[in-house]
RNA sequence: CGGGCGGUAGCUUAGCUCGGAAAAGCGCCUGGUUUGGGACCAGGAGACCGCGAGUUCAAAUCUCGCCCGCCCGACCA
């Protein structure tokens, strides 16, 4: 511990201040920065660099299930955005309005929303797309970014403007709408598990979480290293809420006229604060390989200009192999020294590091140094890109498994109110409890034990006992935690 | 959006009480010695002191307004 201690100048420890830590990490990694403009982020290359394997992975995924990419407008009519009465409410406190332009800062007529999100101009479009039940289903999704008047700001977590997908789907049955949301959720949960390696719940939100118009919204809930939960994505059902407002409608088999049902579905780039809140340390940032930007940094050492060549040649010997092998790899030629090198891509969150020097050379191996254990070992150059390839998978799922046991660590079982404001009183984590589903206790619950709030609600699970708040009998199991 | 705190070189900060020549460490540049876990020597560049008004002979320093950030609350992908 006192030895790592030392490898760190920069960042202050996630023990001594969470939140600082996090600020820190983001920025001295160069993720992300403040603007200047209130709320407003610039995700930095090393940060977009994440969002775009994220962006990949989960464009190959709905393309291969049907979806399509479209452009809708940034700027949303008045009269779109107030169809959905819920909606509108929703989101009224969020919504930055357009009401002037032109050199002479001339007042518009009708003020224009800047989108929080696009499913009331989707709605109001995509009607024209569909007359016909063979026009369906109508699978939508765009990459763009969003504007919402937040308060309070935090990098990637909470920002004015976020980048996300917002998918937008339009189906003949209910059945196919609510398969649509369980199926896109699945693809989330992949994301979120398989390519962040961050474990989540998934399940259904109460009714006060519920996105504002739907009837019911799917969620993905990860646990941080700070115990807090946080939102990763979700998924909605609208059944025919917003088909009904836009008058989204199509003619059966039966020549019978029939309204819509629709989802929509969304992950940002919360994803990459995630990633640094569920995996990181006080050495800076871990990333799993999947979505790393460099996988692999190469570190030469050497003494003069002849031991540089000789390192360079023998670099150059194998470095051609990993390329071709499809590693994300960078060889460090700064003119910096070794520790500065080995601190710098720790910090970054590189998953493997080789250490290559004149004596690697003449042994034909290189010095392996991964990001988890921080441990030294010997490979040889023979078949390096395949082996590397072998340690970047191991290193994908020891992170899962390191994330999955904190998260075991750190989820609970409690049977009444007292016992959980008792446990958050002292720490976080999720705790699983059986509730009647009575939204009074839900906001009583969140005022008693300091703003925790039902994460997500397990459906598979049956329910035999008491409800933990007013003990008759429950209808449901809940995982409470504190949130970002 | 309310309460509290802050903004001085790329970063972290001192100076502000009590107005009077803008400082330090780190980082950066150049040269040299170095290089297997955050080196050293020498030289150098870099600051509309957040922005705008005001008070004053004189403002980083005092006053007011605004902008931006942090913490706490209410609200939240």
């Amino acid at each position: 511990m006192e030895e790592q201690q030392d490898f760190v100048k920069d960042i202050t420890k996630m023990s001594d201040d969470f939140d600082r830590w996090y600020t820190d990490v983001v920025r001295k990694a160069e993720l992300a920065d403040w603007s200047g403009v209130r709320g407003m982020m610039v995700v930095r290359p090393y940060g977009w660099a994440m969002w775009e394997a994220i962006q990949r992975a989960f464009d190959d995924m709905i393309k291969e299930s049907g979806h399509e990419n479209w452009a809708f407008p940034l700027l949303i009519p008045r009269e779109f955005l107030m169809k959905e009465a819920e909606h509108v409410e929703g989101f009224a406190p969020e919504v930055a309005w357009v009401t002037k332009a032109g050199a002479r800062m001339e007042e518009l007529e009708d003020p224009l929303a800047v989108r929080p999100t696009s499913e009331t101009i989707i709605g109001a479009i995509i009607k024209r797309y569909i007359q016909s039940h063979r026009d369906l289903p109508k699978l939508t999704n765009q990459w763009n970014s969003v504007v919402r008047w937040e308060m309070r700001s935090r990098l990637f977590l909470r920002s004015r403007e976020f980048w996300w997908q917002e998918g937008h789907t339009f189906h003949a049955s209910a059945q196919e709408g609510m398969d649509e949301a369980n199926l896109i959720l699945g693809y989330y949960r992949s994301i979120a598990e398989e390519w962040l390696a961050v474990p989540v719940l998934v399940g259904r939100k109460s009714p006060s979480e519920t996105f504002p118009g739907a009837v019911y919204t799917l969620a993905l809930e990860g646990l941080m290293r700070d115990g807090l939960a946080l939102q990763m994505g979700t998924s909605h059902y609208f059944g025919q809420n917003f088909a009904r407002a836009y008058d989204i409608s199509f003619s059966n088999k039966d020549n019978e006229r029939e309204l819509c049902y629709s989802t929509s579905w969304g992950i940002s780039t919360r994803m990459v604060g995630a990633i640094v809140m569920a995996h990181g340390d006080d050495s800076g940032l871990i990333v799993p390989p999947k979505v790393a930007p460099v996988q692999v940094v190469v570190v030469p050492i050497f003494r003069d200009a002849d031991s540089r060549t000789k390192v360079e040649k023998f670099i150059n010997s194998w470095a051609p192999e990993l390329k071709a092998a499809g590693i994300r790899f960078r060889v460090d030629w700064r003119d910096e020294r070794p520790g500065d090198k080995y601190a710098h891509w720790e910090l970054k969150g590189v998953p493997l590091r080789l250490n290559v020097g004149g004596r690697d050379a003449d042994a034909g191996q290189v010095e392996m140094v991964d990001r988890l254990s921080r441990e030294k070992r010997s490979l040889p150059v023979a078949g390096l890109a395949q082996a590397l390839e072998g340690e970047l998978e191991k290193f994908q799922s020891r992170l899962f498994e390191r994330a999955q046991a904190f998260q075991r660590a750190n989820t609970f079982e409690l049977g009444t109110l007292d016992e959980v404001i008792a446990h958050f009183r002292e720490r976080g984590g999720f705790v699983w409890v059986q509730w009647c589903g009575d939204e009074a206790e839900e906001a009583r619950v969140k005022t008693d034990a300091g703003g925790v709030t039902i994460r997500t609600i397990d459906e598979s699970a049956k329910v035999s006992g008491q409800c933990f708040v007013c003990g008759r009998p429950a209808k449901m199991r809940v995982a409470l935690a504190k949130a970002y």
